[in-house]
DNA sequence: GAAGAAAAACATACTCAGTAGTCTGTTTTT
DNA sequence: AAAAACAGACTACTGAGTATGTTTTTCTTC
């Protein structure tokens, strides 16, 4: 699970994720985001398979990032709501943190699946990188549902509601433009509005 | 404003639409769409000088077919609260009604500009776009506003908080997938459900 | 209302730029 | 010395846009 990553691979993808947010998945070329690193392909090729495959690398690292930012303040003592505020703000603040990656994540979350036959190899990928962000958002979905069985929360579809908490969480991957002055309270102040209108879109 | 599209052209776009959502705005070629319509590029560069103008066209198209839907259900006579109500439901009403349309518009609307020296008429049209697509949401930002000054909306920060709203309303772009029986109610259920989630997101 | 001209609405066959992936060197580390 | 980490040149293909031909419609004019 926690494949130790090298250095040099870790800046390909920093630099992958840059370029798939500013110019789009599908428009990035490989040999732009070798230009962006001072480099050639040879370098990106060495160390990853195929374009699918360093696309699905980025995306796998979006839902990680998050994945290990939320589950280490899950604490099931507190009640729903509690527990779930801190996840709120802690999704919020990691996303605005690892930005571009979760740019990337949202451009290939449309449900348009390119028509490449992608070999077999990368639609194994790319379920991978389903199958984590599924299990990502059911982090959230079972506070959500101890709310409703709970009272606090209001009785609604389990999937709509959960996919609306999700989108208004991510929100900010829509609009928000690093490098005004004065980022960190800036953040804060977005992730506790969001965090609150999500809760409160929850409640009863 | 209301430029009279012929048949042809209105054909050409809705199966633009259908193939830009189901295989990407990027990947999906001229030909492809072309051949969805038993056609060959010729009717479509007839119509459309390019194909970033044909995607503006769909996405303007998008903006107006909502601008229109909501439209028709403002009333100022309305209390804030009201009105955005009837205004949610109507909006994902209508996105539903024209699912392919509102998922092209997200797919461009994380911020991606491809780095084509585009010919200054595309970035126009985008330039356009993005400014319909602002007077929309400017509808709703103008109940919010009204309904913070009012007292019955929580006092937050106006960008952030519309941003989110209109996300929370549009998410069913995300996984709505027409065809299961039973269509009507769901639809209503779910343009219920994503209309009180997003007042109830916003009450103070 | 028929005949013919003009324009609109397409089809077909091309060009040409950009890009994923490969192959073979060259440098650097181990 | 051997392997890893790259660079640089090359191939094959896709896809946007064009240029020209062909069909259909529309618009006259008798």
């Amino acid at each position: 699970m926690l494949e130790q990553i090298s250095a040099s691979k870790s800046e390909i993808l920093d630099a992958a994720a840059h370029c798939f947010m500013t110019l789009g998945a599908d428009a990035a070329s490989i040999d732009d985001i070798a230009a962006s690193l001072g480099s050639t392909k040879g370098r990106i090729y060495h160390h990853f398979p195929s374009k699918g495959a360093l696309l699905a690398a980025v995306q796998l690292r979006a839902a990680r990032f998050t994945y290990g930012a939320v589950q280490a303040v899950i604490d099931e003592r507190l009640t729903p709501e509690a527990c779930l505020h801190k996840m709120a703000q802690a999704h919020v603040l990691e996303v605005l943190r690892s930005l571009p990656y979760h740019k990337v994540i949202l451009q290939t979350f449309t449900g348009a699946r390119g028509k490449s036959p992608s070999k077999a190899a990368e639609e194994g990928l790319q379920a991978q990188v389903r199958a984590e962000q599924r299990q990502y958002t059911e982090l959230f979905a079972a506070q959500v549902s101890r709310g409703m069985a709970n009272g606090t929360f209001a009785p609604r579809t389990l999937r709509v509601t959960v996919a609306g908490l999700m989108l208004t969480l991510n929100s900010p991957v829509f609009w928000y433009q690093s490098g005004r002055g004065d980022e960190q309270n800036f953040r804060k102040t977005v992730a506790d509005d969001l965090a609150e209108m999500a809760l409160a879109s929850l409640r009863a």
